[in-house]
This record gives structure tokens, C-alpha cells and sequence, in this order.
DNA sequence: TGAAATGTTGGGGCG
DNA sequence: ACGCCCCAACATTTC
């Protein structure tokens, strides 16, 4: 029997893991972790945090089941090489990744290493290129692309062999157990929480998935890019003749779009999608940049968001485009800044995701928001958050605010303020931009860009 | 997966 | 009773 090396990389389980069921069934499997320098040094505390946890509980799976997940430090480019060849490797299983960084590395691993490798898409529901129009191309449109994702069936892979372990020849992982909450909420057990809780109010997603103050969504961003459940186990749970739940389909199908398009366009992290809007003229304040990442804008759906992601590195998604929204609009700051901060910040963080969504919300990607569609925060605030209570959770110095004051502290005089608790420039801050005129900057600077 | 500006309509107040 | 104005309320267009 021939050795396998497994390559956990994006895909932090075993259960519905195609890959791993092919390895299992006719090879003796060595599943590796490698850990590479820049899993840590692009992460934040949270994501860092569930990135460990995530790990420690997929090495919990794989012990339950016999085996030992062997961790290796350093580039996998570095070290990988040198790993295959001292543990007489056959060949190596991995699921791949979209991402330019992942993409180079893999094409550099299969010339270096001389063990075959098997590749597979076990993060998305289709692989790139499989999901083409007519004239065999990706759609650079939303739509004709899901009519076309929703057609092609998505099978699951289920495990029916026992694995064949063995072990590697160093294993030098390092993590103090310590540092590991004992938690039953990660790993591929806590996806799965998570998804049977969704599935009791999926019902409902069409309208509550907009209200940050209620736990609508499905809070499984975070384990579909650590892999930790995969997006077929998902589908296959919900059913498309329910409106709620076909609504949170086409959620999937949008990831799924925005990492074919990545693979297809590798400069998207870096450029706009659509190139008129490459040379907007981006403002470079850096002391604005900071007091959106802290939460001092003075717009307090906007403060609620930005703190919610720094305390928790989860933000909900109808705040993450206002708050997106208010960078690249109101304050003319490149949406690559945001788009930095939101992947190191955020527990999800995702190259393809994170990007896409950015240049959406920018108005420069394929299918974006139109250039003038410009969120109007309190608006958006008294719509999703009529009672403040989002607010009110993430900046308690406006708890005191009535329900319709909060969203714009500014419009009210000084003593009726002071009544509630608040001084502006003292315990919140003014606001950092006035609306209408941000407004009609933005929409000046990207006429400009356009012409 | 907007919002603001502009246009239209119709009821009510009033001389 | 009539014309006129005001202005919600709703519709359309523009950014």
C-alpha cells in the first residue's frame, strides 16, 4: 500500500471532505498541517484565535479516529520538499485555493516535489472553470452565472473507509495547550451547531438577515473559509423551494462566484475589476483611516460596526457595507485599506471573498453597485436598526439616546444632549464628514475618474 | 443589496 | 361655488 500525504490547508476537516475520502480509500494516509509564517503574521488576535482553534479541534477529529495531525513550521515552498522525500511519500492530496499566494505556491510544489499530486475544490460548492457560459467563460455577471450554478449537481462525498494511518518522522508542533479555550463551539462540531441553529430560522433569513440586532444569518462565514464544515454539506441541507433558505443558496453561490472570478482574474486583490475606475483620486489621510478602524466616525451605525469587529472579528453584513460604504465614499480612502484591515481583522477574512465584496461596495468590480449609489448611514440606521439596539450594544455612551436621536446625535441641541448623557467632541465624537457634502465629493471624484 | 432631486396629483384651507 | 395655493404622498428621473 502506497503512503499519501494529506495537506490540510483551507479545509479544517474530515467529514465531507472529498479529498480526504480519496486519499483514505486506497492509500495509508500522513495528514500534515504546515504552518506557514504568514498564517500568523496576516492575522489578527481573533482570527488568529479561531484559526488555532480550529486546528487544535481538527487534530482532536483526527486522534478520535486513530490518527495524529503532524504540524510543520515554515514556508510549505521551504519545507515541504524536504518533508515528502524523508517520509517516502507516493503522492500528496490537497484541496486547492484561489488565491495568487496559493496558486504560485502549489505550481512551484508540483514541479518540486516528484510525489504526484491530486488536487480538489473541497471549499466550494463547483471548482473554478465548471461553471461557464455559453462561449465557455466565466459570467462577469451575477445572475446568468447562478442560473447557470443552481443547474450543475453538487454531490457529497462521504466517508466509507476506515483510514490507514501513519505517522510522520518530527512533529514539532508547539502550541501550549493553554492557550487553547477548551471550546466545543470550533471545529467541524461547532459548523455544525451553528448550521442546525440556522436551519430553525432559515425560514425567516429574507427578512432578518438584515437586522443586526437579530441573530439572523447564519454565522458560518468563518468556517467556510477555514473549511471547518464544507459549502455541499450546507446545500444539502437546505431545500430550494423554501424562500428563506433559496435566498441563503444564492449566498453560497456568491462565494462561489467571487473565487471563480479570482481564479480567472488574479489581479482583482490588487486592482479594480473594471479598469475606468483605477485611477480614482483616492484620498491618503491615514488619521481618517484610523478613526473608522477605532469606531470615532461620529455615525453611530457605523462606530457599532467597526467596534463590533474589533471586539469580536465577526461584524454583521448589512454593517459591513455601510461601514465599507462610508470609507470608500464619505472619506474618498482606498477600498484596498479597508479591504486590509477587514482580512486581518475579521475571523472570516477571505482574499476572494473579502476583495469581491470590497469592490462591490466600491462600485470597481464586475457586477458592482453603481458608482453613485451612496449608503446614506442614517438612513440605513433607522431602516436596519430602528430601536438603536445595535447601537446601543457596541457604543453604550449613546445608550441613554431615544430611539430616534440615536442615529444622528449631531441634530440635536446641546441641552437636550446633555439630558440624555452626551457631550459631542467629549464622550462621542463629532460627526467626521458632513453627508451631503462627502456625498458630493464622492460622486465628483468618480465622474471625474470615469471620464 | 440607494438616495436625492424633480415631477405629478389631489385634498383641504382660504379668500 | 370657484380658483388659487400649499403641501403631503406618491411616482419618476437622476446621480
Amino acid at each position: 500500500m502506497t503512503t499519501a500525504l494529506f495537506w490540510f490547508r483551507k479545509d479544517l476537516r474530515i467529514k465531507n471532505n472529498h479529498a480526504w475520502v480519496k486519499a483514505c480509500e486506497t492509500h495509508r494516509v500522513l495528514p500534515v498541517f504546515v504552518l506557514e509564517p504568514q498564517i500568523i503574521s496576516n492575522a489578527g488576535l481573533h482570527r488568529r484565535n479561531q484559526f488555532f482553534l480550529n486546528l487544535s479541534a481538527l487534530a482532536e477529529e483526527i486522534q478520535s479516529i486513530g490518527g495524529r495531525l503532524n504540524v510543520i513550521h515554515g514556508p510549505a515552498s521551504d519545507v515541504l520538499p524536504r518533508y515528502v522525500r524523508e517520509n517516502n511519500i507516493d503522492c500528496l492530496y490537497f484541496n486547492a485555493d484561489t488565491t495568487p499566494f496559493s496558486r504560485q505556491r502549489d505550481e512551484f510544489l508540483s514541479n518540486e516535489i516528484s510525489a504526484q499530486t491530486h488536487i480538489f475544490w473541497g471549499g466550494l460548492v463547483h471548482p473554478p472553470e465548471t461553471v461557464l457560459t455559453q462561449k465557455g467563460e466565466i459570467s462577469k455577471v451575477f445572475t446568468p452565472f447562478y442560473k447557470k450554478w443552481v443547474t450543475i449537481p453538487a454531490p457529497l462525498s462521504l466517508q466509507n473507509v476506515q483510514p490507514v494511518f501513519v505517522s510522520g518522522r518530527e512533529n514539532d508542533w508547539e502550541i501550549e495547550q493553554d492557550l487553547i479555550p477548551s471550546s466545543s463551539d470550533v471545529g467541524h462540531r461547532g459548523a455544525k451547531e451553528r448550521l442546525e441553529r440556522f436551519l430553525k430560522v432559515a425560514d425567516d433569513y429574507q427578512e432578518s438577515r438584515n437586522i443586526p440586532s437579530v441573530e439572523g444569518t447564519s454565522f458560518l462565514s468563518s468556517d467556510l473559509h477555514f473549511g471547518t464544515i464544507g459549502p455541499r454539506e450546507i446545500l444539502h441541507r437546505l431545500s430550494p423551494n423554501r424562500e428563506g433558505h433559496r435566498q441563503f443558496i444564492r449566498q453560497l453561490a456568491w462565494r462561489d462566484w467571487y473565487a471563480h472570478l479570482l481564479y480567472a482574474n488574479q489581479e482583482i486583490p490588487l486592482k479594480a475589476a473594471n479598469r475606468s475606475y483605477e485611477n480614482i483620486q483616492w484620498r491618503d489621510d491615514s488619521e481618517d483611516l484610523e478613526n473608522w478602524e477605532k469606531g470615532r466616525t461620529g455615525y453611530p451605525i457605523v462606530d457599532a460596526g467597526m467596534r463590533q469587529l474589533s471586539a469580536t472579528g465577526w461584524m454583521h453584513n448589512r454593517v459591513r457595507m455601510i461601514t465599507a460604504s462610508f470609507l470608500v465614499k464619505h472619506l474618498l480612502i482606498d477600498w484596498r485599506k479597508g479591504e486590509r484591515y477587514f482580512r486581518r481583522t475579521l475571523i472570516d477574512g477571505d482574499v476572494a471573498q473579502n476583495c469581491g465584496n470590497w469592490q462591490w461596495v466600491a462600485g470597481t468590480g464586475f457586477d458592482a453597485a453603481p458608482y453613485f449609489r451612496v449608503f446614506n448611514p442614517v438612513l440605513q440606521s433607522k431602516k436596519f436598526d430602528p430601536s438603536g439596539r445595535y447601537i446601543r450594544r457596541w457604543v453604550p455612551e449613546l445608550e441613554g439616546m431615544s430611539n430616534s436621536a440615536i442615529h444622528s446625535p449631531w441634530e440635536y441641541d446641546e441641552a437636550t444632549l446633555r439630558k440624555h448623557g452626551v457631550a459631542l467632541g467629549e464622550t462621542y465624537p463629532f460627526p467626521m464628514v458632513n453627508h451631503a457634502e462627502a456625498r458630493d465629493r464622492a460622486l465628483a471624484t468618480y465622474k471625474k475618474a470615469r471620464e
